[in-house]
This record gives C-alpha cells, sequence and structure tokens, in this order.
DNA sequence: AGAAGTTACATGCACGCGCATCCAATGTCG
DNA sequence: CGACATTGGATGCGCGTGCATGTAACTTCT
C-alpha cells in the first residue's frame, strides 16, 4: 500500500514523457514562432472554444497555468498583439480576452509545429516512455 | 495526418496529470522536507542504484534534468548537508555525488510523502485524467 | 446606506530553469 | 612536447513560475 512501486514507476514515465515533450515543443515553439509553450497553450484554449471571448478565469480553470501565471501570460500575448484584453461590463473585476487576427495567424502557424512535434516525440511512446 | 486529434487529446491528459502531481508535489515536500521535486528525485536516483558514488552526467542521464540544473541542484543538496561531492580521480574533471547520512534520513522521510501525493492524485486517474 | 467579507485580476519577490559561455582536465595529432 | 578539439561541470543572465499581497469591484449582513 505504502510500498507501490508500480505507482512510482507511472509516476517517472509521466516525469520523462512530459519533459521529454515539453522540452522539445517549448524549443520548437520559440524559435520557430516565439511563442512560450504557455502562451501557444492558452490561444489553443481560446480558439477552440466556441463563444468568441472569454474571462481570464475561465481560461485558468481550463488548463493548468497558475491565476498569477495566466495573467502574466496573457499580459505578454497581449503586449505582442496575440490577443486583447477588454473590460466586462457586467461584472467590471472581470477581464475578457479576445483573440486578434495576428494572434489567430500566428496560431496556426504554431499548430503546425506543436502537432509535428507531438508527433515526433509522442507519437512514438504508446502510453509511457 | 497532419490533424490528429487524438494526439493532441493525449498531450493535454499528460499536460494536465502532469502539472496536476507536480504541483501538489512540488508543494507537499517543500513545506514537510523542504525539498524540491526536482532534489528529491535527485535524491532518489543517487540512492536507488547499486553502486554508492555517481558521476554527475550519470545522474543527468537517468533524469530529466539539465546539465545546469542538475549542478545547481547537486549544489544546492550539498549546501543543505545531504548529499557531498567529490573528485573523481580518474578523471578529475568528473564529479562523484555521495549520499550522506542526513541525505539519506530525508530522503526516508520524503519518500512517505512522496507516495502519498502519488497515491493521491495519480492513483485515481487510471491512464489520463 | 455603511462595514466587513469575497472575488477577479495585477504585481513584488524569490527561485529554479535553460541557454550560452567559461574554466579546467583529457584526448588527439603533428 | 606544444597546438587544437573535446568533455565535465560551474556560472552569468534573462525568463516564467508560484506565493503572497495589493487594488478594485461586487456581495452580504445589519
Amino acid at each position: 500500500m505504502t510500498s507501490d512501486p508500480a505507482l512510482v514507476e507511472r509516476w517517472r514515465s509521466l516525469l520523462t514523457s512530459y519533459n521529454e515533450v515539453a522540452g522539445h515543443l517549448e524549443r520548437a515553439l520559440q524559435e520557430t514562432h516565439g511563442l512560450t509553450m504557455g502562451e501557444f497553450e492558452t490561444l489553443d484554449r481560446l480558439i477552440t472554444v466556441t463563444c468568441e471571448k472569454r474571462r481570464m478565469q475561465e481560461l485558468a480553470a481550463d488548463m493548468y497555468l497558475s491565476q498569477s501565471a495566466l495573467s502574466r501570460t496573457v499580459a505578454r500575448l497581449e503586449k505582442g498583439g496575440l490577443v486583447c484584453r477588454s473590460l466586462c461590463e457586467d461584472d467590471r473585476r472581470g477581464v475578457f480576452v479576445t483573440v486578434t487576427e495576428e494572434g489567430l495567424q500566428r496560431h496556426t502557424d504554431a499548430r503546425a509545429t506543436h502537432r509535428a512535434i507531438l508527433a515526433e516525440h509522442l507519437g512514438a511512446q504508446t502510453t509511457a516512455g
């Protein structure tokens, strides 16, 4: 119970797989599209969703980024012209995030890289490297 | 081919699982034993192995940490008295890393926390949360 | 309405990371 | 032996993160 080697094994696999893929993904996205993995994932979440505007907290709930990390990530994306932050009138604490056309374009470009890296480094190992 | 939603799905699962577990693990290890996840994993590698001494690069190859990250991690562990760095006489560029008794003790303590967190946050989800 | 509590996001701070680079010790070749 | 490339590891630097906190906008309770 307390000594469950299989569990540790699974964790090491997860750790290895994650770092393998994340490392390559981060590098590839960065040097090809100037995007952090978190930035790409954020764009991805923003675009995948049906409604065009999303509030920060919805985004945060959807993904793994902490609230502060998301805040800064969106700030960076906005600074790069990839998204817009606009005030929510219903609840003026809230912030809506919208993808700009440039953001959409960048995401589309980056998606190719993304898929390629996944295929290369995640496709090989069936379940756990 | 280029559009393989299953692959992306797997990646998102991996991402979510990893961050879920890693987050809790990091916090738990930190506040209970004053160890980073990387520090714990390093100790773990050092101890699991049969031979008592390990060279930096062997360690690095075994785990996901980059060379620089490992260097600093070991430096921190040494500063905390958990490992010792000793020169390798055969190749005086090399550095041997040895776990001290205190390091062994700390690892044993932390292992319990480690297992508990894994059971709690990795045991629940069968393959991919 | 006014005070106290809660929620949404931003920000100061310290920290670990990767990359590029530096330094010392080997190895190679003429 | 001396010059050049290579390897093992340490370190300067910039960056993204989480935690704790700050600020503004709701909410609740009296």
